[in-house]
DNA sequence: TTGTAGGCGTTATCAT
DNA sequence: ATGATAACGCCTACAA
């Protein structure tokens, strides 16, 4: 046998030898593994792994070949415990089934997963005790978290930003940074829309009391009405669901108002759903209005008017902002999200 | 100064002590900070908070008071390092805004939580080869997954499950543990249903051409509607979304059948969208039917009659299943998931 | 019941 | 450019 064929055999041969005693000790390769085969140290396998520049090419060529070689995946859990990063961002959602929060968690994903990290969605039902302890499960395993629709009070907020980056979607703490809709110009929108149809009594259904967006539109609506010469009142707080808005019908009608705007779509489909059960015709007797925009508004008929975000937008920026955050990066002020009147069919002349 | 006056002082002391050196090396507490303030080993602080008996009752009851004065949390990554164990469930789906989705990731992140495992959700965008990338990238930190609408060929998923536990949800692969629904149940009514309103032709809209499900429908169809005597055909493969339902519309009508099942009901809804821009009356002139009973389903006009399934039931199951597999009890034969028949106003009597 | 000691796989800090 | 070595925080035989 000639020394080439020899060392030809013997490569496979000791990476064989590796892979079995790899398989015996039941678990993956290591870079110890991919070290021994390629014939260099441990943590020169770690910088070639890790680190493009600072190591000569022949032996990255040899450590890489080594590595796929032996089906090399990196243990994140050893990683993590000397970086102290876990490449994990955390989403948390007051409820997982509520259509506005589609469009942010894929938006979250999308962008985690192109800057290599891993998006751990979690859920805290509404509950602000539910949301802490989520939170607190979820925070030595992230690097970072997006508070989509929290329902935590700000001292507990500001009390996690100090431990991690924390970017909130329509929510505003003090030294927290937010992403918040740009509630004032879709409001003032719907508030001229319905004026111009000749409504003069309007009713607000109002969501969660957490929810700070909710009292946040409140505001916006009240000052907006007030401007315009409007009657408004709110009713509320509601579960902002569908079966929220249902249940507000007797008190919507008990208002004579002519048009009602509604916390959110769900809220507004339910609203409208009972009011068709009634027998009281939309937007003839009453015109509705939602915020949000989901999947439904336009299926519902009449079709929903509602006030856009561009949500998915709003989950892509706020992992990118939790992950400059993290890396100590200067945040600049953050732009208001742009928001947008869409007039569908639920929204008509007032009655005369 | 009283000996039981100074011991009393001394003890918050000694905690701020601690409290400040851990925040001068700006980290978390660690069992050695507790093991220090309660005056034990780190061993014995890693034994008391993990398993309840094998300590004694005062011993136990130090450390845990000095862990909550420290605040302590254990450090998931070091933890995984040792034992292996993440603590973490991947979920896979092919589109996180498909509303059929929701259900699944509900039941699944609930049962999640109630066992103290956090559910890690991965989108593969309708893609095979970004799945195994994605699922590659999960794979090390998760302790088992599950596959909720996987788009990947058989053999894959028998080379993953050789590494972690997975479970599928509507999808067979010998060896791996799945989670099928009741197919022909659900068809058989369907059929039975379209036949007893007078439809003699049905056209099947196919899903994705690797969806499994898709597959499985459209050969219980075929059964159902060859014992039933109707005339039917598939058409597709369609993309398994509102488009892909409207594009359909031209095929739907030139093959003049009465009567349309739908992969799911997202597409049942975009063909209906499209057969009202044709000003195509349904149930009228096409009866229309599609699968999932998702949300706005019912919201549609008409509503869309529909196969449903408990899918936050699938998820929650196939949690379950994928910890007793991870922990290696024995799973017994599992149920198909019942599947239900609704009857709305988007299917009605065949034309005359 | 509790302490001692070693190791899990990686990165970082020194040397060389 | 590469090697040796010491952490990172926790768990678990083994000893006492």
């Amino acid at each position: 046998m000639s020394e080439a064929a020899a060392s030809a055999s013997s490569v496979p041969d000791r990476a064989d030898a590796i892979r079995s005693r790899i398989r015996a000790r039941g678990g993956a390769a290591t870079i110890y593994d991919i070290a021994e085969l390629a014939g260099v140290n441990p943590s020169t396998v770690s910088r070639a792994l890790g680190k493009p520049g600072r190591i000569s090419a022949t032996t990255a060529e040899r450590v890489h070949a080594a590595a796929s070689e032996l089906d090399f995946r990196i243990n994140p859990a050893a990683r993590a415990l000397q970086t102290g990063k876990t490449g994990m961002l955390g989403l948390v959602v007051a409820d997982i089934t509520n259509p506005v929060v589609f469009d942010v968690v894929r938006g979250a994903e999308h962008e985690a997963a192109a800057a290599g990290y891993t998006l751990v969605i979690a859920e805290s039902q509404e509950s602000s005790e539910n949301e802490s302890e989520v939170i607190e499960r979820l925070l030595p395993s992230v690097d970072g978290l997006v508070l989509a629709t929290t329902r935590l009070p700000p001292a507990t907020i500001e009390d996690i930003a100090t431990r991690k980056s924390v970017v909130m979607i329509n929510n505003a703490v003090e030294n927290v940074p937010s992403l918040v809709a740009d509630v004032e110009s879709g409001v003032n929108d719907v508030v001229d829309h319905l004026a111009t149809l000749g409504h003069s009594s309007v009713v607000f259904l109002a969501g969660p009391p957490t929810s700070w967006i909710s009292a946040r539109r409140w505001e916006a609506i009240f000052a907006a009405a007030e401007t315009k010469g409007l009657a408004i009142v709110e009713v509320g707080p509601n579960a902002p669901t569908i079966d929220g808005g249902r249940a507000a019908i007797r008190r919507v009608l008990a208002s004579r108002a002519t048009a009602v705007i509604a916390y959110n779509d769900l809220m507004a489909i339910g609203l409208m759903q009972a009011l068709a059960g009634e027998g009281v015709a939309v937007p003839e007797r009453i015109s509705v209005v939602g915020f949000d925009d989901i999947f439904g508004s336009e299926l519902i008929v009449p079709a929903l008017t509602t006030v856009r975000t561009d949500l998915e937008a709003a989950g892509r920026r706020a992992v990118s902002m939790t992950l400059q955050d993290a890396a100590d990066l200067p945040s600049g002020p953050v732009a208001p999200l742009p928001t947008q009147l869409i007039v569908r069919g639920s929204t008509g002349p007032a009655p005369s």
